[in-house]
DNA sequence: ACGTGATCCTGGAAGC
DNA sequence: TGCTTCCAGGATCACG
């Protein structure tokens, strides 16, 4: 389930390999993951000058444009050799002149590839929210994106024309860490309220990214991944456990067609009460 | 305009 | 043991 940590450790382990090389063929085994694979038989002879991420979007920069590699929940890239066997789900690969290639395997298909030209956005990234690790996100940004509205704050952080990157396991553990209950609506969350959030988003994602992306979890298990994924979720998985800081246990039920986590005692459900004149944030149990 | 929920896909886990 | 059912997830689309 690579999230935006995932995607950012994949481009910062890209970055250093592929700079420079040049394309020698571009394979395509299977027309259509979520989206079709465009052809891409133009880059042949060009050279890779970098990668970078927008979203949970893995970017390969090239002289003429970007290409866009999604790697949907269950995909990974992996450098393999001209002898080496094709997997089943190795569905696209780009081939070096240098013999190496990259491949993109991808069981459940979920991821896509894409191709964006220089100075053009793609349609997939035009509708997009802030980038949750740059300054420029803050709580006035975030106050902004959620306007009125009314769901769970839990599925607004989700959507990623509210803020990009922030998947299941991070909006579980950003609310936990900022201490709101995932059922608050999202427009009675007060400033502090969202500075919080806006704090706890950053520092989970970071905490990702330190940890080298801490949550591939189903991914093929390297050594000590599923090891260093339980240490870092603090609900999310833990249903019917104890929470960690008061020892209350850790309830689970599907929201917004998610199943989320949360501890009843740390976490509290923020209702903005509208009585009178003027309005008062009041924190419930 | 906004919110909700179905859909895509398949390996592995859980249940019978 | 072997079969069936369920679950995970992000993005998109259809519908109310």
């Amino acid at each position: 389930m690579p999230e935006l940590p995932e995607i950012e450790t994949v481009s910062r382990a890209l970055r250093p390999n592929i700079t420079g090389l040049t394309v020698q063929q571009v394979v395509k085994r299977r027309e259509k993951l979520r989206m079709p694979i465009p052809n891409l038989e133009f880059l042949v002879g060009q050279t890779v000058l970098g990668t970078d991420r927008r979203s949970k979007y893995l970017i390969i920069n090239f002289e003429h444009g970007q290409l866009l590699v999604h790697l949907g929940m269950s995909g990974f890239l992996h450098w393999a050799s001209p002898t080496d066997e094709v997997g089943k789900h190795d569905h696209w690969e780009m081939r070096f002149t240098d013999g190496q290639i990259l491949r993109l395997r991808d069981h459940r298909r979920f991821g896509c590839v894409l191709w964006q030209p220089k100075d053009t956005i793609h349609d997939a990234l035009t509708h997009l929210g802030p980038e949750p690790l740059e300054e420029a996100f803050t709580t006035e940004i975030l106050k902004q994106q959620i306007g009125k509205k009314g769901s769970p704050i839990k599925t607004v952080i989700m959507d990623a024309s509210v803020v990009v990157g922030v998947g299941n396991i991070y909006a579980n553990e950003a609310l936990f860490h900022s201490k709101i209950d995932p059922h608050s609506k999202a427009s009675d969350l007060s400033d502090a309220h969202l500075e919080k959030l806006v704090i706890a988003i950053k520092f989970v994602l970071s905490e990702g990214i330190r940890l080298g992306g801490a949550t591939l979890r189903d991914y093929h298990s390297v050594d000590g991944s599923d090891g260093l994924f339980a240490q870092f979720t603090k609900v999310y998985g833990r249903a019917g456990q104890e929470c960690l800081v008061c020892k209350s246990t850790i309830q689970s039920e599907m929201l917004g067609q998610r199943n989320t986590f949360w501890c009843p005692k740390c976490q509290k459900k923020i209702v903005k009460k509208t009585s009178g004149k003027g309005s008062k944030q009041k924190i419930k149990k």
